[in-house]
DNA sequence: ATGAAAGCGCTAACAA
DNA sequence: TTGTTAGCGCTTTCAT
């Protein structure tokens, strides 16, 4: 387990004959030191391969200058692409990320625990697992939040998400505008606040047209999952004239379903609606219309949040709320 | 930046009345302690809010538990992919993970130096920017490094790769058996050594059947240049009639733009081969004719060659070649 | 089984 | 500007 013994700082003042002291503000920017000194440090730190050790440096500063991100899966692009950018911002800022993926199914309060141990200086949820009284937790700890496209009732903690209510409510209404009667919805998972608001806005935007949803039936966020939702909706009966899914992702699988396996015609027979606007959606295959989630510009806010509530403790704790835009491609027919 | 002064195993000892170091004991499983003290230690723990410090005990025992994860970008879902394995296994040992997200262009000795004063136990590499000095850096340092799907001149460093010769060989071979004479290739990244490999099986593999390539252009694992590349080869002449790439994720995009920029009709016109296959291979929409990689085991055996190395030292170090699997769909014509 | 004491490698007062 | 000193919170001998 153990390496060889490292170079330190001491190692690097003996050789170069200044205190050890003198070797440590060498590596901080802000620290005053002379020239001369510096050159003599740097060199005899070359010599001997000296990289500071940020373990330390951490224990004392009682900052490990850590991140870490959590979600729950990785398979629907949304994530990947958020991941990516939160690393470019995180880095570009002198951050290191943790990564944890953690599958709704397994031991949250024990991931959790091992999060606050690790010591990092934030935490940025994409999943949905965060209870209230893991939020305390962190709160309590004294480690800041933020939650992406997520809830938790509980306040000290900054949140950013999408118009989720409003995307939902365009997508709803219009469907119900380009002559549609039978409109189903494809949730996500029914414990999602983002999957609910959505719901909440579909329903609103039929019912400004006099309409009622056709169905609901619950993805999960799955491709499998909403394949076979799609599949039920169509087992009995006529099945709806359009369908809105909570993500692109299952939007695909929906579209390949009705296409493939149901030989329905899109969107001359059933038209389809996604969430997200990833860039599978606008692959010519699909040309999928969809809610476009600004996830450049939510991850720039919740990791901007991030760091300013790291640097100015719990009262920088905020909430922003970012608007979607309608994408309108070819699994829509055009209203009219 | 500090924060509240957290509670310490001194803080727990004063209240439980006995010493730090039967604290210290109570959260190290192999330590001998009475269940007496253990209980009395473990409610003061809980009332205090204890929790370890992971960053004084990595700074003793000089084992930060914690893997470097290091990729250039996430858009090609083999990443995601693989991102969320290694996270499992990882998680699974105990080990957390440190995600470097490293763009081709970026400073990567920089990125090297931060990774390695991060003082991880270990890295695993799916980036090819790991130059042999920089390797021999790692080496120098004792940390242990295993690269997946790439390859460095310096030994001393475990490798895993999928046969990417053989899967080369095996698409060009399939294509000339299956009639196709104008068979062209679309590269990755000129650097990469897997690309390289593809490149020079497919080159065999067409020559045993007395054929050279089309044409070869580089695609550099991009969507939008595999595209461009697409269109610039039958921007005069004929064009090849059938196309391999280097990966999934540029075969989708040379199927999209035959399809729907060139008008070509797959597999009858113009047959295409991907490589990985990645899930929206299997989409019907694609069902794209692919080298499967298996990145499950690929995975399981980085993970597990790069854990055996932190636990016994560098003479663990070696290498494993992964085969490749056919996978036939649609987008290539039966044989005869 | 338990406690005292010695650090791990560093930063941050404080003095000089 | 520089060196001295005192820890950060923990694990790990070494006695007891």
């Amino acid at each position: 387990m153990k390496r060889k013994p490292a170079v330190t700082s001491r190692d690097v003042a003996l050789r170069a004959g200044v205190s050890q002291s003198a070797v440590s503000r060498c590596f901080s920017p802000e620290a005053s030191i002379s020239e001369k000194t510096r050159l003599k440090v740097l060199n005899a730190a070359r010599e001997l391969g000296y990289r500071p050790n940020s373990i330390a440096r951490s224990l004392i500063t009682r900052s490990s200058r850590t991140i870490a991100l959590v979600l729950s899966s990785l398979d629907n692009m949304f994530y990947p692409l958020a991941v990516e950018k939160a690393s470019q911002r995180f880095q570009a800022e002198g951050y290191h990320l943790l990564l944890f993926v953690v599958p709704e199914s397994d031991d949250f309060p024990g991931i959790m625990d091992s999060i606050l141990q690790s010591q990092v200086d934030g935490i940025l949820m994409l999943s949905a697992l965060l209870t209230s009284s893991l939020a305390r937790e962190c709160v309590d700890a004294g480690v800041p939040v933020v939650l992406l496209n997520r809830s938790v009732e509980f306040e000290g903690i900054s949140q950013v998400y999408s118009d989720n209510y409003h995307g939902g409510y365009w997508a709803g209404s219009y469907l119900a505008m380009s002559g549609h009667r039978d409109i189903a919805f494809v949730a996500g998972v029914e414990t999602s606040s983002t999957s609910r608001r959505r719901h909440e806005g579909f329903v609103d935007g039929l019912a400004a047209h006099g309409l009622v949803p056709y169905a609901v039936v619950h993805g999960n966020y799955d491709f499998d999952k909403a394949r076979h939702e799609t599949l039920a909706l169509f087992a009995r009966g006529q099945g709806p004239d359009a369908i809105f899914a909570a993500s692109d992702h299952m939007a695909v699988a929906v579209l390949e379903t009705l296409r493939h396996e149901l030989r329905r015609r899109v969107p001359e027979e059933v038209a389809v609606i996604g969430f997200d606007d990833t860039p599978v959606s606008a692959w010519p295959s699909y040309a999928l219309t969809t809610v476009r989630q600004p996830i450049d510009e939510m991850i720039e806010a919740a990791t901007s949040l991030l760091i300013e509530q790291i640097r100015h403790g719990a009262e920088a704790a905020d909430s922003q709320v970012l608007p979607v835009t309608p994408v309108l491609r070819h699994t829509t027919r055009r209203m009219e």
